[in-house]
DNA sequence: TTGTATGCGTTATCAG
DNA sequence: CTGATAACGCATACAA
């Protein structure tokens, strides 16, 4: 016994019309009578009869769904994008069909083909730091099919993209640091091929300077891995606790590299902010709910999400090609808890 | 400019061949001489052919795509479950469509809705704790769409489910608070109305039973919200703790209520396991990364997605009406970590 | 071994 | 106002 849906060709029979006519009923064509549209429609409605998707599919050459490929879904940021993207992508009859790449690369060229294989009208892509051959991306768009970049965008490809302020985003945190008292502010930074590591990594260079204190290359800490292998930060947590003048803060410039100091912390019996000065980036409800003085910088996820979608359905309902592509940069937002404790730290004078 | 495949008809077009000839060359039948074989499907991989999934599903009369549908993505043990889903269903040529019912049984029907018209092959579910009406899913279910259950399983209706084994989890896990010298263990729990709640409470009881201590209400607190609302578990530690005879231990019966209550002893400015003992079950990687010397229950999130999805696969390849359900039951596992801290502890003298 | 015709469910076009 | 027919891309029973 198979799942079987009614169609219009059960409707046209039960009543005796032709499939075309309950078609035009069922969609309130102008030129079908009103008596038998109160008909059909009330037969439709009681066996409760939904069209195919599929076979509009067909027919309409387009699926209704767009695909949204992000490295981990098990990621907070990631998570409340997909959130932000449903919640427009629903509101407009689209599904969402989610898929991840796991940081890698040839995984992500799989998702990639499978969503294009003319199953989807657009793409929303946050591509695997592993990715550095952007062809299947150019062709694709090169083809026609839609694509919106967000939070890790390729440069290359000419077309929408929704980004973070990241620049901001470290020069305000690093500025709240600054601000606090700290006098040796250490950052932790994701690789630099990416643009959102490059344009963090600026604005906290930037914060230091316009403060009047120059970056010290033994504090910036580049981790391959974006803190997700707990021996790279641990490496550089005692490289920069070596250091003969150690930092007295911390910056780091991602969530997993947020996450993963305060295990490192931890791990070496330190506390925040009693023993040193932690701000990073973090949508992570738990570094919230688990360090109550833990200030951080969170991305407007949601908002990114519903951006990128807005942007993609106008590109996959423009009848002509676009030209004016744009990049959306939205503002991050400085979560300041238990400021006092950071704020009432005198400035040092033992370390400076 | 559209995106426009390739089709049969073109490779058919182009080689002067009928696109049945190349249809069957591209299935490699064993009616095709090798040499038209060879030539079509060199031609193929040449222009990157793939077939219309989309067509073939209107053929066939299947999607090759099932539906999830869980509360939350952002949950860890639901998006490790959904990696399980996805490893299997990949590999099986079937794609995963993901969608959430954010706790709410409106949301839930809807996406039901949605994934049910036809779009998809079977289901998984984990429903929400706010769904009270099974109807729907029953009249999916004998309407012959498959459905395998996990988690938060239906008992009313017969089909597959996938559950981890609730009971002795909690059993192993009060019993390791008591064999760590712990003479008060509390516990806050989720609503008995899931099945999940009433055998997590059920093993709880009958490990302090087995060692000769009598499960006190005082010491039981049900957290409706389920750990989502901070003031709700702020309250039952008030409550707890203002007990002329407090709890020296608790376990969090569920992955938000274990958060939970770190949140909530910090906001007390409590720590484990010097203030107090703490287990619970969780899947979040930050429980490990935050507190080294919190041992966990963790479910086998990737294994019962795995084996969900199995199971599903088998309910819809079979050509007959199944009728002996399944319901696989996956052994939870204790993660101690730190555990010296915990069983050096000697039996406390002062509170008993 | 290959080609022709049909149908999956729907809508658009053309007749009536 | 309504009905017949073709088409979307593919697979297959049937014909050659």
């Amino acid at each position: 016994m198979k799942f079987e849906a009614v169609t219009i060709k059960d409707i046209a029979k039960a009543l005796g019309l032709s499939t075309s006519t309950v078609s035009r009923a069922l969609r309130d064509s102008y030129e079908i009578s009103p008596e038998t549209k109160k008909l059909v429609l009330e037969y439709a409605e009681k066996i409760n009869y939904h069209p195919n998707p599929i076979a509009l599919s067909l027919k309409e050459r387009r699926s209704r769904s767009i695909g949204v490929i992000v490295c981990e879904i098990a990621n907070s940021y990631f998570s409340q994008v997909i959130n932000g993207i449903e919640s427009i992508a629903n509101t407009n009859g689209y599904n969402v069909i989610i898929s991840q790449s796991h940081e890698s690369s040839v995984k992500e060229l799989v998702n990639l083909q499978y969503l294009t294989s003319r199953s989807v009208d657009g793409l929303i892509i946050s591509v695997s730091t592993e990715t550095t051959d952007f062809n299947f991306f150019r062709e694709l768009h090169d083809r026609g099919m839609p694509i919106v970049f967000f939070d890790r965008i390729v440069d290359e490809i000419q077309t929408h993209k929704v980004i973070a302020d990241n620049f901001k985003g470290a020069y305000d945190a690093t500025t709240h640091l600054i601000n606090s008292g700290y006098k040796r502010i250490a950052t932790l930074c994701n690789t630099v091929f990416l643009s959102i590591g490059k344009e963090r990594l600026a604005g906290y260079k930037a914060a230091l300077k316009d403060h009047g204190m120059e970056p010290d290359d033994a504090l910036i800490r580049y981790c391959q891995h974006g803190g997700m292998v707990a021996a790279e930060m641990d490496q550089a947590m005692n490289e920069l606790f070596s250091l003969t003048n150690p930092p007295d803060a911390i910056f780091a410039a991602a969530d997993k590299l947020t996450t993963g100091s305060l295990r490192a912390l931890c791990a070496r019996g330190m506390s925040v902010p009693e023993d040193i000065g932690l701000i990073g980036f973090s949508n992570s409800e738990l570094t919230e709910l688990l360090n109550p003085s833990l200030s951080v910088v969170r991305q407007p996820a949601f908002e990114m999400g519903e951006e990128a979608t807005s942007l993609l359905l106008e590109l996959i309902e423009s009848k002509r090609p676009v030209t004016d592509f744009q990049t959306r940069v939205l503002s991050t937002e400085m979560l300041l808890r238990s400021s006092t404790r950071l704020q009432k730290r005198s400035p040092k004078t033992s370390l400076s």
